[in-house]
DNA sequence: CAAATATATGATCATTTGTTCATGTATACA
DNA sequence: TGTATACATGAACAAATGATCATATATTTG
């Protein structure tokens, strides 16, 4: 016999650490800007921060500003080569999570 | 022949409607009270308001707020029973989000 | 070294979010 | 009908976030 939990499939279970980190990370990636720069560097490996503003269409210190925010949170990486610096995807669940609900039928 | 990509596994392509409603829930999870209710009712199927507040250890208000909040923005739904308001999760997909980054070594 | 290019940073302001407190509403029960 | 219980709501305020603008820094090139 099996004790019966109340819900087969999912079983979350987190320390009240680890909520913070994971609002932590979220709060970090909700937003649609942030969001479409993932999207870029999930599919790019690495871009300069011209490419992503031509691409996005978003001015360059706005941009920078959620650039380096996004850095400073571990979520991107990046690196300096001549004039240009280049950011890279550094925590790629970020890209699962967003593949989650994008799946949503509903949304 | 295959057209190379630049990255094998990814493939993100969201529209700007739908990065926008993905940023819109992410927002709406990314609070370590909200995270704590979504662990609960990812365990327990449904459960009333008093029942998070003691579990929570969240004033009835404050709790409150967020639960409304989280039924308007689509992730639960709530059914009164007698005095009490039982509330559960309906978009379930904010589960595996949060377990993707649970899994996180480095968090 | 001066000018141009690429990016970061800091101040400021508007907006949003989180919290608290007081009060309102629905249900049950005496 | 009145009182207690369970929950929602709205006002008010502090704190966090997002955007803009001006300016600073690093790198290349002439």
């Amino acid at each position: 016999m099996t004790t019966a939990p109340a819900i087969p499939s999912a079983d979350l279970n987190l320390t009240t650490e680890k909520m913070e980190k994971v609002a932590f990370i979220l709060k970090t990636t909700a937003h649609p800007t942030r969001i479409a720069i993932v999207q870029l560097l999930a599919n790019q490996e690495s871009l300069s921060v011209s490419d992503i503003s031509e691409q996005l269409q978003v001015e360059q210190s706005l941009l920078s500003h959620h650039l380096t925010g996004m850095k400073l949170k571990g979520i991107l990486s990046s690196t300096r080569e001549g004039k240009n610096i280049f950011y890279a995807l550094k925590m790629r669940e970020v890209v699962d999570v967003i593949q989650c609900l994008a799946g949503c039928t509903f949304l």
